[in-house]
Order: C-alpha cells, then structure tokens, then sequence
DNA sequence: GTCCGCATCGGCCGTTCGGTTGATCCTAGA
DNA sequence: TCTAGGATCAACCGAACGGCCGATGCGGAC
C-alpha cells in the first residue's frame, strides 16, 4: 500500500514464500526486490544470492525487509548481494527511500543497522598494545616488509641496508611490540591497519 | 527550512564557519549537529573530532552534510566520530531521516555512499590466488593458528597433535597456496579473512 | 576389495630466525 | 661541546622453521 500510493512506483507482484519470490521475481523482473529474511520454503538469505548472489548473470536489486535486527542476517544479506537491508520499524519514509536508491543501484540501510555497520569501519582497528613507545620509521617499513612475507634477506635488499641491520631493527620493534616472533609482527600489523 | 518546517525540530543555530560551530555547539548543546566538510577556518573533520571524536567527554551528534562524495571524507567522518553522513543531493527527505536517526543516536548514510561502504563489507576479503585445490578442515585450522603466530609447538599443543602433524600440515598449505614461510601464510589469511 | 584422500606420526638436515653484545656514524638538542 | 637517539653494521649461537623421506590408520568411492 505505501510503495502503491507512489506515484513513481507499482507493486507488480506479491507472494508468499521465497521460493515463490524467486520465481517470480525471475518472470517479471521488477527493477526492485523487497525481500523477508524468514519465509516458508526459501530462505531470505537463499532467495537473495538465486537473484542477486554472486555469479548471477543479471542480479537484480534485493531489499531486505525484516523485523530480526540480527548481525547475522545483516551481513549474511549483503554477502548474498542484497543492496538494501531495513527493519519493519523503519517507518514509510524510508521504505519509499529505500526502494528509490535500490532502483538506481544505491543502498540504504536501517539507521539502527547502520551505527553497528559503522562501528566496525570507523573502529576496524584495534591496537592490542598502546605501544609504551611508537616504533621509528625506520622499523615501520620493516614491519611492513615483515607483514608482507618477507624473509629478512629480503628486507634487506629492499631497504637497501645489510641483513644486520635489518635484524637489529627486528629486535627493537619485538621489544616495544612485546611480540615474540615475527608472525605477531604481521599480526599486529594487519589489526591495526599498518598494511591491508 | 527543511528542518525547521518539521514539528518536531528546531534549529537553534547557524554558523559561518567550522570554529563558531563549535562554540555554539558547545554553548548551546543541541541533539544533532550539522556539519559541512569544507568549512572555514575549522575543517568539519576536525570540527567532528572535537565535538565527538574519542576522547571527548560527552560526545555530541554530528550529521556530517557535504557535496564532496569522496571515499576519504567519508572514512575520515566516520572514524572523527560523525554519526551520519549526508549528500547534499540526498534530498529533503533523507535529511530529515538522518536528523532523526542522529537523535536517537543511528546513523544514517547516503545511499550512494552506503553502497560503497557495503562494497568494503560484503567482498572485504580478495582472494589473490583462487586456490586450485581448497585447504582441508584441518589446514585451516592450523593457518588461523600460525596467522595468530603461534610457533609449530603451540599449533600442536592447541591441536592435540603431534609437533611432526603440524609441519605436515603446513607442507601442504605451503604448496596449496604457493606461499613459501608462514609469515605469506599469514598475511593470505588476513588478506582473505580466515582471520581477523 | 581396492584405491585414494585425509590425518596422524617419526627422523634427518640445512636454512632462517631471534637474542646478545659491541661497534661506528650522524643529527638534533641541551 | 657534549650527549642522546636513530640508523647502520658484524659476529656468534641456540632454537625454530621448512623440506624431504617414509609410515600407519581410517573413511568413503568405485
């Protein structure tokens, strides 16, 4: 009713279960999805990746609407390819601004989904250790050489200085680090956005 | 005017640049801030910082609205602590979303920002080398231990297996992935999200 | 029943790593 | 001027790593 009361938009079909969706959706292919999570028969998440997963020929645009505010089901419907994911609570105004953007290949996304969707890229980096004292430039092309695979050989040729040297600045990066071995080195450095 | 027509909002103040914003943000204390990114005198990123980024003490609301769809504006906003992040060509509407997400402490993104933000999140992970035969079940677990940089010992302690069952299983990860020590081990683990 | 993949183990050997000590050079700052 | 810290290098040694060989047991597939 509300997506109909648009004077822009037509509701062309409406069914009960996902595999249904599927079909139908497949018959008529409307220029937006407006999928739940829980259906009879299909799964959201299944019906999402038939019509919009990755290796689909022509993926279509996928909205998730469901009521579950479930981490799981967040990711789990973009992994599938869903362009848009909103809560039943969200209201009409952006139901209307949800399948506009999904139309032009534009995603929106509950507000209350979005602020944990943040959380995880504003604060994708933890630093384990606040590191009592920062590691010199020095040592930080090291470690970016260590992350990478790099044997200290390699190092060495790459920074130009000798196999020594490069070892010495391993020793001062595992004591400010506390890291044992230079596995850790690469974790840490991967964690905390050094290389990536 | 937008804001302003709606009953449920005022707008308590508008400023000329990023420092007076600021001031009056902090005199007046209101639910939401808006904030452009090209202010003068005071960046609106740094602005943000000071209004809400980590270490403030009680941290204020900030919609950041701006023309300027660049992906490190985006980045900077988020990790400055903004809590939306609007186009100016988002339309009326989606404003008044956000303001209204931001009050209730959501986040409200631009469509054409968001999917680009999901592009991060659904394929975060590359596969450089798409693997021509997969790791078993057990090699995974052994590559999210050595990613972790437990030394072989501790992959075996942690594995109830024997020291020798660890190097044998890396045999085979080694030439499964083309990696040549277990640093490369790790780095493909992180670039690919085994861990992490 | 036979074969193959997987997981498990042992031993050997050369290489790399990590720790230590000590040294020189240079630059910025007290 | 002297000093502190960073970057550079050398030598040594034990431990860990990586490669290679072979071996056993177990499950499913043919």
């Amino acid at each position: 009713m509300i997506l109909d009361a648009q004077p822009d938009m037509k509701v062309v079909a409406a069914v009960a279960d996902g595999a249904e969706a599927v079909a139908e959706a497949r018959r008529l292919r409307p220029d937006v999805c407006l999928l739940d999570i829980r259906m009879p028969r299909l799964d959201g998440l299944e019906a999402t990746r038939l019509l919009a997963g990755p290796g689909v020929e022509s993926p279509m645009r996928v909205v998730i609407v469901t009521t579950f505010d479930l981490d799981e089901y967040v990711y789990g419907a973009l992994r599938a390819g869903a362009t848009g994911f909103l809560l039943k609570d969200s209201g009409p105004t952006l139901l209307v601004e949800a399948v506009k953007a999904a139309a032009s290949g534009e995603s929106l996304v509950s507000p209350s989904v979005t602020v944990r969707l943040l959380k995880h890229l504003s604060q994708p980096k933890r630093s384990p250790a606040p590191l009592p004292e920062p590691l010199t430039d020095r040592e930080l092309d090291v470690v970016r050489l260590v992350a990478r695979g790099r044997t200290n050989q390699e190092v060495a040729a790459e920074l130009f200085v000798s196999l020594s040297t490069v070892k010495t600045h391993l020793g001062s990066i595992f004591t400010k680090l506390g890291t044992r071995n230079r596995v850790e080195i690469a974790a840490w450095a991967w964690e905390s956005g050094i290389v990536g």
